[in-house]
DNA sequence: CTAAATCCTGTAGTCCACCCCAGAGTCAAG
DNA sequence: CTTGACTCTGGGGTGGACTACAGGATTTAG
């Protein structure tokens, strides 16, 4: 048995059907043809779609991905090194990003959680100013 | 003037206009009757933008604000915390993720600027495995 | 041989936070 | 009073990566 239904890539690669025949609409996998009924897919393609589930958890999108795919030969490689490098940038401003976020939040419950809770709360006051609510249904 | 049309309060809000209209279709605005023609908002409605616009910054997702907004009573102190921390535990996983894609793909960068030309790229084969692209369109 | 499971095609819906448009009404300046 | 800028309601569209469903064909287990 050298080749699989739908449903049994489906589920060796670990991924749901409809995921499949989307990537084929996005020709990240090929379509095998049906003339005698179900379509037979090659064994590769389990290796195929854990390759585009690996890289998307790296972060690629399925654009990216799609290019990854089509330059997988040696003489590509600084394109790859390219794609690889503008993602490694594009992580780090998204870390910055989450750090300055976790800051601030981090500083308002310290606040919030040394405030005498009879003056207002001071995660909204700093968020929002003081005239809030008043107008909401 | 102590009220705005439209248009004003959200250039006063840097928004644009249609994104006042679907918060208040979310209920985070109110919606002023408008029997005289154009609708009237109060200037305190500059704040109560303002601060759904940093608590995105934040992370904070309209739903979320939508529930800090209903919250900031000062009896409520507790819930706001909860739902801060909640958000701060969220963002320091994802910050985890990002190191751990940064750490991959730095790995692989190297790798790939060190590996002989004629081998082939590291990229591809540790995401991927052997058996990409033959069978690509 | 039959019934259940699986597959086919094609279309439509989901989530989130908006953006854009048409056609009609309204307001402010000159 | 006209002109042009603004606003109203209502609807549809966007992107990204799926997910769901309908109605029919096919395969497989018992």
């Amino acid at each position: 048995m050298h080749t699989l239904t739908i449903g049994k890539l489906a589920k060796t690669a670990q991924v749901g059907i409809e995921t499949i025949r989307y990537y084929q609409s996005r020709g990240l996998l090929p379509i095998p043809d049906n003339t005698s009924g179900y379509r037979q897919y090659p064994l590769d393609l389990v290796d195929r779609i854990r390759f585009i589930k690996r890289a998307q958890e790296l972060g690629f999108s399925l654009d990216e991905i799609t290019e990854l795919l089509s330059l997988h030969g040696n003489h590509q490689r600084e394109t790859i090194q390219q794609i690889t490098s503008k993602r490694l940038v594009q992580i780090s401003s998204k870390i910055i990003d989450l750090q300055r976020m976790q800051g601030v939040l981090n500083h308002l419950l310290t606040e919030c959680e040394n405030t005498d809770a009879d003056l207002p709360c001071p995660i909204i006051q700093s968020i929002g100013g003081d005239s809030l609510g008043e107008t909401c249904n």
